[in-house]
DNA sequence: CGTATGCCCTGCGCGC
DNA sequence: TGCGCGCAGGGCATAC
């Protein structure tokens, strides 16, 4: 599942691809992934429109174009954004192409069908309500032991969700909070206002120590995801507790245990995390 | 407002 | 071998 790595090694393999292309034609094989404004209105928008030179992200929402208005992509699960030559055979679940100037073609391809593109007006409609919500990047400033510990306060549901929840911080999914808080040695069904400043300082640190390893490594390819050039990241081989019930850990040498905690598939050392 | 739940959808893995 | 079922999950709506 794209996650901030992911969208974020999609956003830098575009760009090559993408910046100043001219779109051509828009053919929308499956309407319903545009999300607004309708289809019709959406293509007669977005056709005639070029690419800017740099490609934006905010949290896993890429924003591949800009100025009059600005096209949104949300991948969820499933979605691939990618280029591909016109004589590529066009894969099963290919639901947008857009045809650049290069000859070259920019796809979006989704098996589950979750993922769809906004076109948000400079007026602000369109915008989706998580985009407009978003809390600060691991990355950028913003995101530090202290905002993280005000964020905290008072809130009984499990750290999990809390940082799962992108109006906390955005760009965290199921895999890279399982890996950050196995990192900070917290367990993710502890009620989040329960958490030493020990603790959180060490869950700010290893969420974003976390995704900057992920981003030099390209991303984590689980199951579906692949860059703008349809290759696969190599994070995989790095995680510590996601997708290894059973499997020893690397610390201590106890089976991972898989269990549900914030409604997700939770993958945890219960030696290593309390 | 914070929290919990269910829905969207397809393919896969499991049990029989 | 084949079928049916449950599971997977990000964001959002809805309920409490």
């Amino acid at each position: 599942m794209p996650e901030l790595p992911e969208v974020e090694t999609v956003r830098r393999t575009l760009m090559p691809h993408l910046r100043g292309q001219r779109v051509e034609r828009v053919d929308l094989r499956k309407p319903d992934h545009i999300r607004y404004p309708d289809p019709a209105t959406f293509q007669a928008e977005v056709e005639g429109r070029t690419f800017a030179m740099e490609l934006g992200r905010r949290g896993k929402y890429l924003l591949p174009l800009e100025g009059g208005g600005t096209l949104v992509c949300h991948l969820r699960m499933s979605g691939r954004l990618f280029v591909a030559s016109p004589e590529a055979p066009v894969e099963k679940h290919t639901h947008v192409i857009f045809h650049l100037s290069s000859g070259q073609q920019l796809r979006f391809q989704d098996q589950r069908t979750f993922g769809g593109f906004h076109l948000v007006y400079p007026d602000g409609r369109g915008m989706p309500k998580g985009l407009a919500e978003l809390g600060p990047e691991p990355l950028e400033e913003r995101w530090s032991a202290d905002y993280l510990a005000a964020e905290l306060a008072g809130r009984r549901a499990p750290i999990k969700a809390v940082l799962l929840d992108q109006s906390t911080v955005a760009g965290l999914g199921n895999i890279y909070v399982d890996e950050a808080l196995f990192r900070a040695g917290v367990h993710p069904a502890r009620p989040a206002a329960e958490l030493s400043r020990a603790e959180v300082e060490r869950i700010a640190a290893e969420a974003a120590a976390v995704l900057e390893e992920a981003i030099r490594y390209r991303g984590t390819t689980f199951s579906l995801y692949f860059d703008g050039e349809a290759r696969g990241g190599d994070y995989y081989r790095e995680l510590r507790v996601f997708d290894r019930s059973g499997e020893p850990c690397y610390v201590c040498g106890s089976p991972i245990e898989k269990t549900r905690v914030a409604g997700r598939g939770t993958h945890v050392c219960t030696r290593c995390q309390r």
